[in-house]
DNA sequence: TCTGGGGTCCTAGGACCC
DNA sequence: TCTGGGGTCCTAGGACCC
């Protein structure tokens, strides 16, 4: 294998071990070692983390709560604390910042850092994981490769504390026989549709004659779906993204009928939506809200605005108008509004938090 | 067993303009 | 009087990710 420090390009993705559960044991020591699920409380949660200890029970993230429950009635259950979350994240994602000038933050939990140029990344990368677990306690898993595919995909194959380095062959040799689910971007409709052209494998996608992928897939999708089968991949890291917009939803308890039971949980997620936006000086040009009816049918409404607003009065009533007009035929299991169209202040996704300024 | 919350991106169709 | 094609903006739905 050519090592990686004569590639042309060298990433890595970075990704934390059942984080959410993880950082929970830093604090709850004595559940170490058992079954631990992080998730609500209501009759619809879902896990958002299981331990590896629960995961064996068939415990997994999206799993009902109340599944969980039935298959591993051991289990303990922790409520989710995302502001702690976010800031054990943060502390995570500054130390990869201080040891890589390009680092993109995927979530509270991956991060890619670009590797590209370095003497010796594989230890560079070691170095700053060794420095997560001695200054965080948390254990993080490693993909390194070529391209961002090829790096995130080894990232998964030997979870938890794995640490994967693949070139462009070995990766190939490793993902090929591999069904074509493993792809980021290939998910359950798109692994049916291929299974549809008696396409199942990594290796196969790859091998897949353009032409019917075209067919099935369009001019776009086909060749890029090629592409991903044969781990090609020309993405950059991108340092700079900025968020597009900006959502509050809320799942019932139980199913709400008509619109003047919606009108107070409307209000409630405008209110919420419009504070955090205002308190970042963040405003959008398009209004929507969002309703899930008890079949489970998913329906958006949405307005432009002449000009961007945060503007909880407006908001709230572009909303209402949106649902009296939409006028929900059945009963309701979520509601949502969300604002779009962001102008670009105060948006970074991926900026460092600037913590040293206000201390 | 009944399915969260917060996002991104893509597609397709219609309106509108040139 | 009828016709084309491209570009852009907007909306709605859906796939997907963590």
């Amino acid at each position: 294998m050519i090592p990686p420090a004569q590639w042309p390009r060298c990433y890595a993705l970075v990704d934390m071990d059942a984080f959410y559960v993880s950082v929970e044991l830093l604090r709850r020591p004595e559940l170490r070692g058992l079954p631990v699920v992080v998730a609500g409380s209501g009759p619809r949660a879902v896990v958002t983390t299981a331990s590896y200890e629960a995961r064996r029970y068939g415990v997994h993230s999206a799993t009902p709560a109340s599944r969980a429950r039935r298959l591993c009635p051991q289990a303990v259950f922790v409520a989710p604390d995302f502001d702690h979350y976010r800031s054990c994240s943060a502390r995570v994602m500054g130390l990869l910042r201080d040891h890589f000038e390009i680092v993109e933050v995927m979530s509270l939990d991956e991060a890619y850092v670009d590797l590209s140029g370095l003497e010796r990344p594989r230890a560079s990368v070691k170095r700053a994981r060794a420095e997560i677990l001695s200054t965080c306690g948390l254990n993080c898993s490693v993909g390194i490769g070529p391209n961002k595919l090829i790096a995130k995909v080894a990232s998964d194959l030997e979870k938890p504390n794995g640490f994967v380095l693949l070139d462009q062959a070995a990766a190939r040799d490793r993902f090929g026989p591999l069904s074509a689910g493993v792809i980021p971007g290939v998910g359950p409709k798109t692994v049916q549709r291929l299974g549809a052209l008696r396409i199942e494998t990594v290796a196969q996608l790859g091998d897949a004659e353009e032409e019917r992928l075209i067919a099935a897939f369009g001019p776009r999708l086909g060749p890029h779906l090629r592409a991903l089968g044969r781990l090609e991949d020309r993405r950059e890291l991108d340092t700079a993204r900025l968020r597009k917009s900006e959502s509050r939803e809320t799942t019932f308890d139980r199913d709400l009928r008509g619109v003047e039971a919606l009108d107070a949980p409307l209000r409630d997620l405008a209110r919420r939506l419009c504070d955090d936006m205002g308190a970042r000086g963040a405003r959008g040009q398009t209004i929507g809200i969002k309703v899930r009816l008890d079949d489970f049918s998913t329906h958006t409404r949405a307005r432009t605005l002449p000009s961007p607003t945060a503007d909880y009065v407006l908001v709230l009533q572009v909303a209402r108008e949106l649902l009296l007009a939409f006028d929900p035929p059945r009963p309701v299991r979520l509601l949502g509004v969300r604002v779009a169209g962001l102008d670009q202040q105060g948006q970074a996704l991926n900026a460092r938090p600037q913590l040293e300024l206000t201390i």
